[in-house]
RNA sequence: CGCGGGGUGGAGCAGUUCGGUAGCUCGCCGGGCUCAUAACCCGGAGGUCGUAGGUUCAAAUCCUGCCCCCGCAA
């Protein structure tokens, strides 16, 4: 079956990779336009541009799906197209267009986490599990009928970025399962049950830590927000980056913690503190300062001379 | 020409304003204390201060070029 590839960013091109290598027959891929990146701005191929051409197939960079790229999709005799994280809503038209349709992979398991950052708003509601969805596009966000999905437990100490990484691996053992159902037509589509919920992208403001709330809770916004945004406070005047930390049990938190000043660093036995809300305490692991590289927070804790709390 | 910050022993930093003996917290090596220790005490090694020039009696510090790194904003 002649299939349309939609993605853009490197989850995206590494499914494309092994749909490539696994002989299903793609014969486009659909994926965003270049995009300025980095402090010099320079004009960048998405990952999955990039992948496509690597492998030599042709490419249709639009953030739109209009009358023209659909010309070109038809020029290509598509019969069915799978989308990942492509990033742009897909009309009645363009989803006509196909004769057997738009499927979706979504890193969720609907109808939770509609929308772009499922993964970040799972790990950032501490949820133990998630996994991942393929489902036929509608014109709903992420609303569409459900032909199959794959659960997974969530690591206690995972980030976005790492589970991300794994949900992608699921992914190919979902589709290797559901792709042969779809060519042979004997597939089963049923409506999204349970309740929905958005998972709009994190801002900025939303990855500040406020150290009155519990460790629990910061140590998911730090995992959550790793690698985007990024969790943060402020150290004095400057924005320290967190990317990794840990809640420590109670019991050790009372003993070794000598003030309840919320944001008040400390160090023991090698290790740095943070005195957060409720009593608890938060264990920095990984740090970034701003102008500097990332660092173990015992290094950043070395250099620091004055500061006492974080904000 | 988007804004800004940084490069100093193995790590993280101070010192640069106002030129004049290389400092701090760690790590490492050796010794001591201790039932023991990641705790404490004593000693030690390790740095052409990113790089190339310039000014000067003298440059980490002042001037100029170049390289590398990072945050914000997009």
């Amino acid at each position: 079956m002649r299939i349309l590839f939609a993605g853009t960013p490197e989850v995206s091109a590494n499914i494309l990779d092994w749909l490539v290598k696994s002989g299903h027959e793609i014969v486009g891929v659909l994926t965003r336009t270049d995009s300025h990146v980095g402090r010099k701005k320079v004009l960048t191929p998405s990952p999955t541009a990039l992948k496509a051409e690597s492998v030599g197939l042709p490419v249709i960079k639009a953030n739109r799906v209009d009358e023209r790229v659909l010309t070109e999709i038809r020029r290509m005799n598509v019969e069915l197209a799978i989308v990942v994280a492509y990033g742009s809503i897909l009309n009645k038209g363009a989803l006509e267009a196909i004769s057997n349709g738009w499927f979706n992979l979504h890193f969720s398991l609907l109808p939770k986490y509609r929308g772009a950052a499922p993964v970040q708003r799972a790990i950032l509601s501490g949820d133990k599990e998630t996994g991942v969805t393929l489902f036929k596009l509608d014109v709903g966000m992420d609303t569409g009928p459900i032909l199959s999905s794959l659960h997974t437990a969530i690591g206690i100490n995972e980030n976005s970025g790492e589970l991300l990484r794994r949900l992608g691996e699921l992914s190919k053992s979902l589709l290797s399962e559901s792709l042969p159902q779809i060519y042979s037509g004997a597939i089963n589509l049923k409506e999204q049950v349970g309740e929905p919920s958005p998972a709009p992208k994190p801002t900025r403001e939303e990855a500040q830590l406020d150290f009155s709330h519990s460790a629990n809770n910061l140590k998911n916004l730090v995992r959550g927000m790793n690698p985007e945004p990024m969790a943060w406070c402020l150290a004095g005047e400057d924005v320290l980056r967190v990317l990794n930390a840990c809640e420590i049990a109670d019991r050790s938190a009372k003993s070794i913690a000598s003030t309840e000043v919320e944001g008040s660093i400390f160090t023991a036995e090698g290790k740095v503190f943070v005195v957060c809300g409720a009593g608890t305490v938060l264990e920095l692991i990984e740090v970034q300062p701003s102008s500097k590289r990332a660092m173990p927070a015992r290094d950043w804790f070395n250099g620091n001379r004055t500061l006492e709390r974080l904000n």
